[in-house]
RNA sequence: GCUCCCUUCGUCUAGUGGUUAGGACACUGGCCUCUCACGCCGGUAACAGGGGUUCGAGUCCCCUAGGGAGCGCCA
């Protein structure tokens, strides 16, 4: 049977990074095999799935480009046939109808946790026959003796004792299928052979497996990949930052750097750190994953994201980079080729909203000069040096890289000083800020008239300053 | 509490009985240099603890400690 694995998300919110490194570890097996990889939407909880999440989750997907080969598949567009299951089992004896009172359960409940027993069903129902036509929900009759042994690919052989099980429910009172049940009856239907998933589904396995046995059915291979955790180790949540797939799009990474920092967490191929889509499908193997948990390292994730910044063309860290300019409030093609300024920047952003930061100069004035770089570069001592070169720079025909560059070797050397008492206050007095591409390209960018603004307004706040220290 | 599971530098990891325990991020020293960054060279830093087995253990076994997941008419 050819390799059929799927990503079978719940609609409750928005896809996370956890759920985006099952989601590839999914798609990498399927692609490695040559087999098919499903998506399905487990929207059974009518309470809790919405559209937005189920957008939400779809559109990420899109974004990181793991295209699903079937599907989505939708269990809410399936309770015939799972209706179709339970009433089998029914008949055959393995389910039962349950009419146990909430308040019995939780006395049960009660009961076992004080003799300090693990709490779970009594199957005090399971010899009764309760009418179809009283309230009910539906229990599978779990074998109450024997083991159940799951091969897991990730975690090797892990046994369960039946008699650690319960009864669970299959169908809610309100006649719609459970969890458990769908899982059990869509793997089977839609062909999966492996199934990747979360490990905090381990304790569900035996269940699933059971049930499959029920029907007569041939479990899938298992692999339980260990969950992510946040910087501090702790569960990931929303105080570690960004744990949306989405939000890192908005924060500037590239989606093959995620996926190429999330394929690292809880994987590894000998010494390599970097590995393109294709490297990963001929490389990744699901029984090399790790079983512990990993701490999500945002700082890697950005050395990747600059990585991939780095070796991108620059049009399109251009293309990329231009919605967050538009965040910025800025219009691209109101100034210097955005694709110039790109690679020039390519280099010196960890994301691209950083990148848009660093790159607004280029399209407009800034309002203040950035202090600290102004206190140390716009001083009495820059004076001089800066008359200089707004002389010379005004007094040039053209404006090219080269002559701008050798304007300010000019002006050094008749002043007899080093290039950086020159060039760094032009650069404060042109970005506002300390730190750019390098100064002729920086001078080129922002533009003859813009330069020569700028220039005069940094010179009038030298003389402001110059002034204040006077009196 | 019970069941299942995990444990190598701060973090991600390599390691399948014999290694000066390797790499990467981060941190840090230096080089390059008009700034920042990139790049290059170097440094600090780990086998959770204790017992075995073995000539030899990060690697195998047991115990302890710490951590996680599950124990729903959620998925």
């Amino acid at each position: 049977m050819s390799t059929k694995t799927r990503f079978a998300p719940s609609p409750t919110g928005y896809l996370h990074v956890g759920g985006a490194r099952t989601a590839l570890f999914s798609w990498l097996h399927a692609r490695k095999h040559g087999g098919k990889y499903v998506l399905r939407i487990e929207d059974t909880d009518l309470q809790r799935s919405t559209a937005e999440s189920i957008n939400a989750i779809l559109e990420a997907m899109t974004w990181l480009g793991l295209e699903y080969d079937e599907g989505p598949f939708y269990q809410t567009k399936r309770f015939d046939r799972y209706n179709e299951v339970i009433d089998e089992l029914l008949e055959k004896n393995l389910a039962y109808r349950c009419n146990c009172p909430k308040e019995r359960l939780e006395t049960l409940r009660e009961g076992q946790m004080a003799r300090k027993e693990k709490p779970r069903y009594d199957g005090h129902c399971r010899s009764l026959s309760i009418e179809a036509t009283e309230p009910h929900v539906i229990r599978f009759r779990n074998p109450d003796e024997g083991t159940v042994v799951v091969d897991d690919q990730v975690r090797g052989k892990i046994v369960f004792s039946n008699n650690e099980l319960d009864d669970l429910i299959i169908r809610r009172s309100d006649g719609s299928p459970t969890y458990n049940l769908t899982v059990v009856v869509d793997d089977s239907d839609m062909g999966i052979t492996d199934v990747i998933r979360g490990d905090d589904h381990v304790n569900n396995t035996p269940r699933q497996v059971n049930i499959l046995k029920a029907l007569g059915k041939e479990p899938p291979r298992y692999a339980h990949v260990p969950m992510i955790l946040g910087d501090d180790g702790s569960r990931l949540s929303k105080r570690h930052g960004a744990v949306s797939v989405m939000e890192y799009r908005n924060q500037g990474i590239l989606p093959e750097a995620l996926l190429n920092y999330l394929v690292r967490l809880g994987w590894s191929h000998g010494d390599e750190e970097l590995f393109t889509l294709d490297q990963m499908v001929e490389l990744f193997a699901i029984e090399d994953v790790n079983k512990a948990a990993s701490a999500f390292n945002t700082e890697k994730l950005l050395w990747i994201n600059q990585h991939y910044i780095k070796q991108s063309e620059p049009a399109r860290v251009a293309r990329l980079l231009s919605p967050h300019m538009g965040d910025l409030g800025i219009d691209p093609a109101a100034g210097p080729d955005l694709v110039e300024v790109a690679r020039q920047q390519q280099e010196r952003a960890k994301t691209l909203v950083e990148m848009a930061e660093i790159s607004a100069f280029f399209y407009r004035d800034f309002d203040e000069f950035e202090p600290k770089a102004a206190k140390k570069h716009l001083k009495a001592a820059a004076l001089e040096p800066l008359q200089q070169v707004r002389q010379k720079l005004a007094a040039l025909d053209g404006w090219v890289g080269e002559e701008l560059h050798q304007v300010v070797i000019d002006v050094s050397a008749s002043l007899s000083l080093n290039m950086g008492k020159v060039a760094q206050p032009l650069r404060v007095a042109v970005a506002g800020r300390a730190a750019s591409p390098g100064i002729d390209v920086t001078l080129e960018l922002v533009g003859r008239e813009a330069c020569l603004r700028r220039i005069d307004k940094a010179l009038a706040y030298i003389n402001h300053r110059i002034e204040e220290q006077a009196s």
